[in-house]
DNA sequence: GGTATGATTGACT
DNA sequence: GTCAATCATACCA
């Protein structure tokens, strides 16, 4: 690429959250300069059992029904910080899981932060983009397309290939995955 | 006030 | 392949 990517802006999210999945595959996404090319995402509509949104506002989901363009974060498992951006106009409630990336900036922080030095290791999974990015439970609800947060459009080529979604106790069979087409980065591989 | 549970990960048999 | 860790949130009494 000569040209510097574009910097995506809130029309983009303002769509339904599959389009907006596949669309992000190849975008670049950093906090605070630390992170890399998304290559697997997830779906996740208002209508959809698995979405958190599902059974209707509550304190923790407030951000699904606010925006589009902006962190919905929030911890699973008591351990992990899951990343996801709010798609749609305003109110609609539905979002897209960030599940991986390939890491190209702030290596030695994700490694430092992640305890490993295989960089195919550092954002293969929601979890580890939460702890290798140092995202924090406090940022849900923030505008992810203002600082801390980076999202850049993606270079041309990208193959995206969906299949069915990962580790729900519902509505798992939707296939609403999103992923670039023979990653090494993902957290599973396509299909 | 108490209890059940999860959009996962890493360690272990 | 199986399984425990760990806690904010949701839901019930």
């Amino acid at each position: 690429m000569s040209t510097t990517a574009a910097a995506l802006d809130r029309d983009f999210f303002a769509r339904p959250p599959r389009a907006v999945a596949a669309g992000l595959i190849g975008c670049t996404l950093l906090h605070r300069g630390v992170g890399g090319i998304i290559v697997e995402t997830e779906a996740y509509e208002r209508d959809d059992p698995a979405c958190h949104a599902f059974g209707g506002p509550t304190a923790r989901n407030a951000p699904l029904f606010g925006p589009p363009g902006r962190a919905y974060v929030y911890l699973c498992y008591g351990i992990h910080s899951m990343f996801n951006l709010v798609t749609e106009p305003d109110g609609i409630a539905a979002a897209v899981l960030i599940r991986a990336l390939e890491p190209t900036a702030g290596l030695d922080a994700m490694r430092t932060r992640r305890g490993l030095e295989r960089d195919r290791d550092l954002c293969s999974g929601p979890g580890k983009i939460g702890a290798a990015l140092a995202i924090e439970l406090s940022q849900s609800g923030a505008d992810a397309l203002s600082e801390p947060f980076t999202l850049l459009a993606a270079g041309t080529g990208a193959e995206v290939v969906a299949g069915p979604r990962i580790g729900l106790s519902k509505a798992a069979e939707y296939p609403w995955r999103f992923c670039l087409a023979g990653s090494p980065f993902l957290s599973r591989p396509a299909g």
